[in-house]
DNA sequence: GGTGTGACCAGCT
DNA sequence: AAGCTGGCCACAC
């Protein structure tokens, strides 16, 4: 949901999009998170498509911001070159070691914060 | 218009 | 305890 109470329901990636655009930099969060604030928790998997899907969007999406449940960087592979992520989010401050975010759930940032405010 | 797929997650064996 | 399988839903062919 955002201003206007949009319907995400028209096109599922522009929401995922846009979720993943409120991610602060030096943050990351994961597929399932933003799915859980979605609403399709169990559609996670598609938060990742969406992902693969920006990729060729037109839309740009920090995607090197999202990573799984464990922290690792699975879609890095998805970026060209796999160095890229990782050098994208060491860019932006995070540590990164073993393709896995370094105090992940420190850094770790639910969307889920922006049905609170 | 049906089937397959996809950078996941959580539950069951 | 660890591995694997199922499930979930939207988009492309």
């Amino acid at each position: 949901m955002n201003k206007q109470g949009k319907q995400f329901t028209g096109s599922f990636f522009e929401c995922v999009y846009e979720v993943v655009g409120y991610i602060p930099a030096g943050r990351v969060t994961t597929y399932g998170a933003i799915a859980a604030y979605i609403g399709t928790r169990g559609s996670a998997r598609m938060v990742g498509w969406a992902m693969n899907a920006s990729h060729t969007s037109q839309t740009n999406v920090p995607a090197h911001r999202v990573v799984n449940r464990c922290g690792l960087l699975t879609g890095k592979y998805h970026f060209g070159t796999p160095a890229m992520m990782q050098k994208l989010l060491e860019n932006e401050g995070v540590e990164i070691f073993e393709d896995k975010v370094v105090r992940f759930t420190e850094l770790f940032w639910d969307p889920i914060i922006l049905k609170s405010l």
